[in-house]
This record gives C-alpha cells, structure tokens and sequence, in this order.
DNA sequence: CCTTCTATTGAGCGAACGATCAATAAGGGC
DNA sequence: GCCCTTATTGATCGTTCGCTCAATAGAAGG
C-alpha cells in the first residue's frame, strides 16, 4: 500500500514520462508482452536470491504489482519455474560453442580452451549458478540433462579431436570411455568452482575470476594430450563385467 | 495413525526385545539422549533430502513420532538446523588433516595428495554436500567460514611448504598470494566437483568415484610446483592499488 | 500396586502459503 | 468525450506453516 502510494507521487506520470520502455514502469497496465517480461526477469532475480521456495507475494511485491496478477500469466507457480529453466538455460545455450569444439582449424586445446574461457564467463552469473544449483538440490532433472548436453555436444566431439590429433581410434572403433570424460569434466569442475565460490558460497574471493580461471587453464591444458593419450591406451579393458 | 498401530504390532517389546539401543527404536519413551540423537540424525537425512526448507511436520512423520516433541528437544527449526552444522561439519573436521599438512617428513606434493584423498572421502557425502550447498543459497555463512578454514589451517601450511621446498622466500618475508591459494582451490575443487556432480546433480555418473579423483591428482600434482614457482617468482607486484 | 515424574501426544493458535474470482480502472477505437 | 476491452486489483478460499499448551501415558521407586 505505502509503496505504491509513494510511487502515486509521481502523478503526472500517467502519460509515460521519459523513458518509454527502459525505465521498468513499474506502474500500470503494460501491454501483456511487456508485463510477462517484467515477471520473468523479476522471477530469475528473485528466485535466483532466495530459492525456488520463494514464495509468490513477495516476488510480486518485488516487482510493484499485486500477487494474483502473477497467476494471470502464469497459471502455476511451476509453471513460472519452468519459464526460468527456459530463459536462463536453454535460451543462454550457444550453438556456436558446438561449433568451436568442432573446428578442425584449432588444435583440440585451442578449442578446448576457447569454448570454457567463453562458457565460464557466460554461467558465472548469479541466477545461473545459483538456479541451477537450486534445482538440483530439489530433485529436478534440469541440472543432469544440462550436463548431459555438455558431455554428448561438447567434451564428445572434442575427445574425439584429441584422439583424432593423438593418432588413436576413432570413437566408433573404440567407444569413448568414462575416464577421458573425467579429464575434461575435471578441468571443467576446477573453473566452475571459482564461480561457484564466489556465487554460492559467498566468498568474497578474487575479484578477477577470469584470470583465474585463464590461469588454472594455462597449468591443466599443457599435459592434458599426454594424460588423455596414457587414459585410451591403459583401458582399453572398457566393456567391463 | 495406521504407521503407528502397525508398529504397535510388536505389543510384547515393553520391555526392550533384543536390541537395547541399536535399533532405532521409533516407539515411545526414549531417554531424552537416545531422542535427541534420533532427532538429529533424522534431520541430517531429511533436510540433506528436501533443504532446509523443510518441513518439521514431515520430519517428524519420518521419524514416527509428533511434531510438537521436536519444539521440546529444540526450541526452534533454526536451533535444529545449528545443530546440524555442528553435527555435520564441526564434528566431522579432522585436526589429523591440519597434521598431514605439516608432516614435513612428506613432500608437499604427498601430503596435498593424502589430504585430499582423505577430506573428499568425507565430504563425499549426500548430506555433507547438499546441506553445504543449501546453506550457502540460504545466504548462511557457514560454507565461507568453513572454506576459510581450509584456506587457513591446510592450504596456507601447505604452500608454505612448497615455498621452503622451491626455496622461495617464506612467507613471513613475502605473504601468500591469491593466486597461489587459487592454484590449490583449482585442484581441490575439480575433486569436489566429482561429488556434487553426484549428490547435487544427480548424475548417476562413475561408480568408482575414489578412483577418477586418484586419476585428477595423478594428473595434476606433478606440474604443481612448477606451476607454484612460476605464479611466486612472477608476481611480486602483490600489493596492488 | 500405587504414586511420581516426565516423555509424548492431541488440539489448536496466528500467520502465510498457492490459488481463485468478481469488481475496478486504464487505455485505445470510434 | 464516450464506450469497450482487458490489465489489474481487493477480498478471500482452503491448506499448511512454525510453534504452544494442557492432557495423556509409560517407566521407575516405594
């Protein structure tokens, strides 16, 4: 009540005063596209702070507008989750990091390197981290399938650049084996952690996170061909019992 | 009510049939400490499962007893869930670790390598890592202060061994700097990164867990202090504006 | 066997949850 | 300037939350 009264002050507002769309407009009747946005963004900001527990009247007192109207666009509190999932994940995913890891034109590390530098700056976002790290904890399947998509699109082709450079057998004669998996996924995890640190656990840590991370690739990528090439030619026992 | 009468089934175990204190014994009359302990480590499992959000209705269903008897043995859900840091991360530290990494009979490499396989062994936990994960998105700062620890008792001890192993100057003489610290954290967390993949993600990745952070180490620990040394010897500017 | 102590329960409080619906008011077309 | 559409609100439903308290029941001591 006293917060809209206080945002009434501003009367003569009524006919849109400077910015026209910029400005969030927090006052009344936006056109629904605008509106539903508005929800949106407000929905990744808020849930992204406090949970996917957070609770429905005080997203909506966050965003100025009164609780039912959340319902008008969103029929379920669920169903706004699922736009989240959509809008932070699935619309930030970058066909072109399949690309990179698939241009023959780079060394595998070059790639390997491109696409994390480009990857870690992109999730190493406070809705991202956060949201996903959320729906794990409750169970949601979002976290895996990401991650699946990260391993079958992007360390696949890229462990099978690496074999391809380090003159071992294609994937198709010799599957690729959970342990060249874990090479990358462990490089992976090390740069995530710097984001995770800071995003999650509220470490007040380095303030350059990627350089840090530019630098812990500059100490793994060097000996990872070596690595990889003694991990496919000791195991080739795969196809366990 | 149906859960409890089929428990009454064992009507003659009035007097403790077998088991004295082993099993759980969820009837009714407990010593207050045998409570207590029930309590507790119902909650571990239980708020592990759903986050801390969740409901002491539903624990007390679990643990088949009523929900006011939890406000006796706690006076609030938040003094509960204290009690679950103290249980979980307090009480499972190990001072052997800040020992091991003081064991200057090891080289650094070694005692970093024994540290770590033994601390991820622990933490490698359901309820360890999704309650340390939960209670940094609820904004606690238990995971800071618990990763300050590491920072301080096993981290700092161990660099400064790989300084006097370098023959680099002590850090009396020339304080650690972030980025050595983040050469560790790099490390440590493409091992805990393995876990949470697991407990958090829910990737039903790799059996043998132990053995791909066995296989990270291998791969990583023998370019460390080099890697250390170049980070010491190329940036003395550590005193920035 | 009866009394005493207290662990445990059943009933219930106020508040806040997700969700619903009729009433209201803002803006565009005429 | 009036009307009509509909974005938005106020009031409210049923449920469940953390938490309280008087009543109940199970073990121990005499």
């Amino acid at each position: 009540m006293i917060v809209r009264s206080i945002e009434g002050e501003s009367v003569m507002a009524s006919r849109r005063p400077a910015g026209r769309e910029d400005s969030v407009q927090t006052g009344r009747r936006l056109t629904p596209e605008a509106r539903e946005r508005q929800i949106v963004e407000g929905a990744v900001a808020y849930f992204a702070e406090v949970g996917l527990d957070g609770h429905t009247r005080e997203l909506a007192r966050r965003l100025g507008i009164t609780q039912p109207l959340l319902f008008r666009y969103f029929p379920t509190k669920a169903s706004l989750i699922e736009r989240i999932y959509e809008e932070v994940y699935l619309r930030r995913w970058d066909p072109g990091w399949e690309a990179t890891v698939r241009d023959t034109a780079l060394p595998c590390l070059e790639r390997f390197r491109r696409f994390e530098i480009d990857y870690q700056r992109r999730i190493d976002d406070y809705a991202w981290l956060r949201i996903f790290v959320s729906a794990g904890l409750k169970g949601f399947d979002l976290p895996s399938r990401y991650l699946g998509m990260v391993r079958a699109r992007i360390f696949a082709p890229l462990l099978a650049g690496m074999r391809a450079e380090s003159n071992l057998p294609d994937p198709e004669a010799q599957p690729l084996a959970a342990d060249e998996f874990e090479l990358l996924f462990g490089i992976h995890g090390a740069l995530v952690y710097v984001g995770l640190r800071s995003r999650v656990y509220g470490m007040d840590g380095t303030a350059d996170r990627d350089a840090v991370r530019a630098a812990m690739l500059d100490a793994a990528l060097p000996g990872l061909l070596a690595t990889h090439r003694r991990v496919v030619m000791a195991a080739p026992a795969a196809a366990g019992p």
